[in-house]
Formats: C-alpha cells, sequence, structure tokens
DNA sequence: CCAACAGCGGTTTTT
DNA sequence: CCGCTGTTGG
C-alpha cells in the first residue's frame, strides 16, 4: 500500500472526499462524532503526502493547547514526523507572527504576554484611577476583551457599546450584564488599561490577535509574507472563532485561499466570548467556489445517545437541519435518573463506576462526570476520594500556573524585558522585608525610565526601607545582572531558572516548608528546569521557555496518561470521548445556568448539552437533583428543561427512574 | 513597614 | 469552599 491509500484508509467516502480535497477553499460541515478532527489530520497528512504542500507551509490551527499537541501527535503517527507542521492555536500563531513582524507596527519585541493573573492586576489599577472597585474592574475587564476580539479600539468602544447594547445578540445580552453599573467608566478604563500595557512592554491574550490583524491591515506586504510562508491553513471547531480570528484568518488566505475550516454550529459554545457562529455560516459566502462536504454518519455514540441529542438540539430555533446517523448498533443505554440530593447522587456515580470498572473491565479513565460550573465539582471527588476511586479534576492549574513556576520564570522574565514592572513587582515581594511600600519605591524607578537592578539598589538606599529588605534587594539586583548577561550571552535557559531559583534565595524558603504542599514546590521547580532543559535541547532557549509558559499559564491540568476518572466542565469536555458519562445537575439554575436563561443564550446552554451528551459511547447517565447545598445554603430544584427535551419523561414524583437504553428510546420516538 | 489571621461575600463557562 | 479585605501585633 502507498503512503497515499494509508491515509485514505480507514475513511468512508465523505470523508475521503474531503481529505483528498485539492487546492481551493473546503467546508466540513458535520455533527458530533462524524470524524471532523480525524479528517483533518488526515487532511494535512494528504496533502504532504501527496506532494501538494510542504510540511513547513502548512498552519492548523486549534482550539486549545492541549488539541495541538494531539493533532502534532496523530500527524506524527501518520507521517512518521510533523517535520515542521505546525499545529496550534490563533493566540500561539499570532504570537509567533508578532514576535518576528510587531516593529512594522511599532511593537518592542522583547515584549511581555501577560497573563490572566498580571491582567488583573494591571485592571484593577486601571480601574483604581477612576474609583472603580475591584468587581468592576473585573466587569470592565470582561467588556475590553469583548471589544478587543471584535477588533474595537479605546477609541472607537463607547459608539461601539451604544451600538451594541439593545441589539438582542449573545454577545450584546452578556456585555449589557457585564458592564451594569459601571458603563460610563468602562471606556476610561479600556484607555487606562492600554496605556499600562504600553508601559510594562506587554500584550495581553486578546491584544496578540488584535495586533496581528492591525499588523496584516496595515503592513499588507507582512501579510502577503506569510501568506507565502503558509500556503495551507486548516482551521478545527471554526465555529467557535471569533471577530478577530476571522479576520486575521481572512487577511492571510484571502489571495491563496487554500483554506479548510472544519466545523458543527450545533457544537458552538464561546459565544459568551466574543465567538460568533455566523463566521462558519458565511464560509460559503466568503468563499463562494468552496467545496462543502457533510458528513453524515456518527461513529462514536450508540442509537440511544445519538437519538436524545439529536431531539435536543432540534428545540433550537436558529439551526439548520443536518443528517447525522449512527453506524454503531444498539446497545449501551442512555438514562436520566433523579436523587433527594447531592450526596446520594454523587454516591449513586461513584458505586456505578466502580461496579462498571470492575464488573466489565472498563478503564478509571473511560468515565467522565460532566458539569456546568467548577464549583460543583468537590461533591463528586469526595464520592470518588472515599470508595477509593482514582480521579483528576481537569480544571484545576497545570504545572505552568503554579505559583512556584510564575514566580521562578517572573525572574527571567524582568531580564528579558525590563520594562516588565508586573513580573518585576512580584518577584520583589518574595523577597523577606519586602511589601507593598518597598515594592512600590522600585516601581516608580522603572516607570521613570530606570533599568530594574538599577531601580532595585536605589529603592534600597531610600530612607524607611528596613534592613532586611534593604540587604534583600540588593542581592535580587545582583542576580537581574547576572541573569541580564546570561541572556544576552545566549546561556541555557535550564542554568538561568536554576541560577534564578537558587540565588535570589527562593528555592531555600521552599525547602523550609516541611509540609507535603511544600515539597511537591520544590519538586516543581525542579521539573521548571528538566523543561527548560528540554527546550534548550530542541534548539530553544529562554525566550521560547517563556513563550511556552505564557501561553500554557491558564492550562488546565488534565491528569496526563494517567488512569483515573476525569472531572471537567462541558466547556472542557469539547472534542473529547469517553465510554460512560454522567452529565450531573442538571437543573434549572445549573443548566441552563440562571444567568443564561433565556434568549440567544438559552440556545448556547442547549447547545452545551448537546455538546455533553455526545461525548458519550456507550452509556449516558443524566443526573438532578431535588435539593442542592452550595455554600452551606440549600435550594429546592427543579428539573432543567432539556431533560424533558431530551425525551425523558420527568416529575418529581418518582425517586429513581431507569428505562433501559434503546428499548426506551423506541418508544419514546414512537410517541412523539 | 510587613506578615499573619479572621471574617465575609460570591466568578458560569476560558484562549 | 476559596480568595480578597481589613485588622492586629511584631
Ligand atoms: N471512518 C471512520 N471509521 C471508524 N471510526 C471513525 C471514522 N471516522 C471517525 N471515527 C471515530 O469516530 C470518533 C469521532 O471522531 P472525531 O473526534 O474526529 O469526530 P468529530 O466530528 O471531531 O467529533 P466532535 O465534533 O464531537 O468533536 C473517533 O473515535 C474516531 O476515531
Amino acid at each position: 500500500m502507498t503512503r497515499e491509500s494509508k491515509i485514505l484508509s480507514g475513511l468512508n467516502d465523505a470523508q475521503k472526499e474531503a481529505v483528498s480535497h485539492g487546492p481551493g477553499p473546503l467546508l466540513v460541515l458535520a455533527g458530533p462524532g462524524s470524524g471532523k478532527t480525524r479528517v483533518l489530520t488526515h487532511r494535512v497528512a494528504w496533502l504532504v503526502t501527496s506532494g501538494l504542500a510542504r510540511p513547513e507551509e502548512i498552519l492548523a490551527v486549534t482550539f486549545t493547547n492541549k488539541a495541538a499537541g494531539e493533532m502534532k501527535q496523530r500527524i506524527r503517527n501518520l507521517l512518521g514526523e510533523t517535520g515542521g507542521v505546525r499545529a496550534q492555536t490563533f493566540h500561539s500563531a499570532c504570537l509567533y507572527v508578532l514576535r518576528r513582524d510587531g516593529t512594522k507596527i511599532g511593537i518592542d519585541p522583547k515584549f511581555a504576554v501577560v497573563d490572566e493573573e498580571a491582567r488583573r492586576e494591571l485592571l484593577v489599577k486601571a480601574a483604581k484611577e477612576f474609583r472603580l472597585d475591584p468587581p468592576d474592574a473585573a466587569a470592565a475587564g470582561k467588556a475590553i476583551s469583548f471589544a478587543k476580539n471584535c477588533l474595537v479600539g479605546p477609541d472607537e468602544f463607547s459608539k461601539w457599546m451604544a451600538e451594541k447594547i439593545g441589539e438582542g445578540s449573545l454577545l450584546s445580552q452578556k456585555m449589557a450584564e457585564a458592564v451594569s453599573g459601571c458603563e460610563d467608566a468602562v471606556p476610561e478604563v479600556y484607555a487606562a488599561y492600554q496605556e499600562m500595557l504600553k508601559k510594562v512592554n506587554g500584550l495581553d491574550f486578546d491584544d496578540l490577535l488584535f495586533e496581528a490583524v492591525r499588523l496584516f491591515r496595515e503592513r499588507p506586504d507582512v501579510a502577503r509574507k506569510w501568506a507565502e510562508i503558509w500556503k495551507w491553513v486548516l482551521v478545527d471547531e471554526y465555529q467557535d472563532t471569533n471577530r478577530a480570528q476571522y479576520e486575521w484568518l481572512q487577511l492571510l488566505v484571502k489571495k491563496r485561499r487554500n483554506v479548510t475550516a472544519v466545523g458543527d454550529p450545533d457544537q458552538s459554545i464561546y459565544g459568551w466570548r466574543a465567538a460568533d457562529v455566523e463566521n462558519i455560516l458565511r464560509f460559503k459566502e466568503d468563499f463562494p467556489e468552496a467545496k462543502v462536504v457533510a458528513l453524515e454518519k456518527n461513529y462514536r455514540s450508540v442509537p440511544a445517545v445519538t437519538s436524545l441529542a439529536d431531539r435536543l438540539i432540534r428545540h433550537n430555533t436558529r439551526r439548520e437541519e443536518k443528517t447525522l446517523l449512527p453506524v454503531r448498533p444498539d446497545g449501551g443505554e442512555a438514562q436520566c435518573l433523579s436523587f433527594p440530593d447531592e450526596r446520594a447522587e454523587a454516591e449513586f456515580l461513584a458505586e456505578k463506576i466502580s461496579a462498571l470498572h470492575s464488573g466489565q473491565g472498563l478503564s478509571w479513565s473511560d468515565f467522565a462526570v460532566l458539569y456546568r460550573v467548577n464549583a460543583l465539582s468537590w461533591t463528586y471527588e469526595e464520592a470518588l476520594a472515599k470508595r477509593g476511586v482514582p480521579y483528576v479534576v481537569v480544571g484545576s492549574v497545570g504545572f505552568w500556573g503554579r505559583r512556584e513556576i510564575k514566580d521562578v520564570l517572573a525572574h527571567l522574565r524582568v531580564a528579558v524585558n525590563p520594562k516588565d514592572v508586573v513580573s518585576l513587582r512580584r518577584i520583589c515581594f518574595l523577597q523577606p522585608g519586602v511589601g507593598e511600600a518597598t515594592a512600590a519605591q522600585v516601581a516608580a524607578l522603572v516607570l521613570a525610565g530606570r533599568p530594574p537592578a538599577e531601580a532595585l539598589s536605589g529603592a534600597a538606599a531610600k530612607p524607611g526601607i528596613g534592613k532586611k529588605a534593604r540587604s534583600s534587594l540588593a542581592r535580587l539586583a545582583k542576580t537581574l545582572e547576572v541573569l541580564e548577561t546570561g541572556i544576552r550571552e545566549k546561556k541555557p535557559a535550564a542554568e538561568l531558572c536554576m541560577y534564578a531559583a537558587e540565588s535570589t534565595g527562593y528555592m531555600a524558603k521552599l525547602a523550609k516548608d516541611r509540609s507535603e504542599e511544600g515539597q511537591e514546590r520544590v519538586a516543581n521547580v525542579g521539573a521548571l528546569i528538566s523543561a527548560a532543559a528540554e527546550i534548550d535541547a530542541s534548539g530553544g532557549g529562554v525566550a521560547e521557555l517563556l513563550e511556552r509558559a505564557a501561553l500554557a499559564s491558564g492550562d488546565s491540568d488534565d491528569g496526563g496518561g494517567k488512569d483515573a476518572v476525569r472531572l471537567m466542565t462541558l466547556h472542557k469536555a469539547k472534542g473529547l470521548e469517553f465510554h460512560t458519562v454522567f452529565l450531573v445537575a442538571a437543573e434549572e439554575g445549573y443548566l441552563p445556568h440562571y444567568q443564561s436563561g433565556y434568549g440567544p443564550a438559552l440556545e448556547e446552554e442547549r447547545r452545551l448539552c448537546f455538546v455533553g451528551a455526545t461525548r458519550a459511547k456507550d452509556c449516558l447517565y443524566v443526573t438532578w437533583c431535588r435539593e442542592r447545598t452550595n455554600w452551606g445554603r440549600t435550594a429546592w430544584n427543579r428539573p432543567s428543561r432539556f431533560l424533558k427535551e431530551m425525551g425523558f419523561e420527568v416529575n418529581s414524583s418518582f425517586e429513581k427512574r431507569r428505562l433501559p437504553g434503546t428499548r426506551w428510546t423506541d418508544r419514546i420516538a414512537a410517541e412523539l
């Protein structure tokens, strides 16, 4: 078998047609479990083996860093190596471009990527100038993020917001909620916040997209250059792209038109973050010559699951119908269960998982518990722990988001970007005897244009600074100088990490804590040094390490390959699949969430429920509780309206209802 | 000026 | 339950 035919084997006709589409735009529109992601990866491999594209000419855009990693792995399995294919998120791709060509629109190439934590800090400070408290700062931050993702700058903001509110779209609904009470101040906060970002020479996540679009718009020659580099662009989860991503993509592909978009409008669940499902619906107009392929077979789920999901999603009004037939025979089960309270619900689930694990020879990682909000996870954690069932909460902070990692890296960030006052403040606070007053002195000197090491020594000499602070600031200044020369001389990142951790006394401070948590921190810093060494070995350095850290800082712990039950939000479950899924807390107020109970937001809640249900391959248990206690408050619940919409007969008069999957499905189908 | 602690209120979902 | 705020004692 030739390499090319090997890539096409294991695909149905429609999939083959999409994978082996030649040059020109291609749109794959299909429901869950139809093999969209599979098509995308096989298409990348096919473009290479067919000789149409060289690996380095391909950009495959994914929704998360994790999905990018998996895509690379699958491409490696098909081709033997990734050979320069870039698989990454829009944000990473834009960062890559801006690092290289940002100077052409006046961006200092040493800019730092401002992560969520630093962003909050800057926002709070910007909001304070206008007498807004932190909650209002967070609200303004949401509005600012919306604006940037819609390519609206501070100057146009007021006008834009006035137009948006009252428009009736999901975004306008969310905007109005976010800024209610502080509308008037938001434009000013936006401007002040951008000013601060400029001062610290930083770009936040949204700026990466915003600035990359500005670059391509203002410098068509640069856009052309990148269009020649990435001659083939493929985008997964296209239904969840926002305006900025859409625009950037258009600028990149409009000339060569070798663009593949893959997605499912029914799985658009990020409207609240400015994603616009119109982007995928408009593809045929943007690219009139586009080939459109529909995948109509569901390989993932048993009929009991697909029919229930289909019934649910039909309740959305703004929607184009699709055919999706299960190829799997009847089997498995889909049930709705009710419980008196969340303890009973959690115990049931733990017991069921234990039983299926030992009884059916399933792995722990074949199970997922999906919920609407992170706050619900602890109930299920408790019950699983009690039964000794291994589990991972996928929402928890991952390696790159951990405090000790960010602490050590903050030293390197300051050494690379001398204007990074946020990181400088952070490392000041790590020193014994240093608090707000001292850190403010240092920050003021840097904002006045002094280099960090000099500012530290300068502040140490000021009157009113304690003796302890004085000596630790001097030590920190020395460390920074060494790091700066180390970076100039391109010393390995691992070496510099180790130096930053040791010479500042940070390691010693961590080591003093003998608790389990403390020991873990020490080990994590060790792991950071190993990670840095790996980056060094693959030809990178400090810049690459910081890049990786900035983009991954928000990534959650996915448990790696650990055999454990996965607990996560419905949003995080997108794109995944499990043998058995527990869709818990299917109650009015949680699903749909009480803030999204009407209008376009409700339709998105329904899609969220749809995404959750369609993660199940064989078994789906949708559960709800009559009574739920949260933060010490007990509330009565009504079952989610989505239960009825899925075809379950729900009434509060029975404790537990058990219906065998397929037979039940047939009966309901006949009734409808 | 800084660190430690108690009390309160509340974040939907995340690159 | 967790993070932020304001208080105290060193
Ligand atoms: N032609 C095929 N033959 C057998 N199995 C297939 C085929 N195509 C896809 N599958 C399997 O179906 C499942 C779903 O595939 P994939 O994740 O690519 O679907 P998807 O359309 O991206 O789903 P979703 O939109 O729900 O994320 C996977 O387990 C995949 O291996």
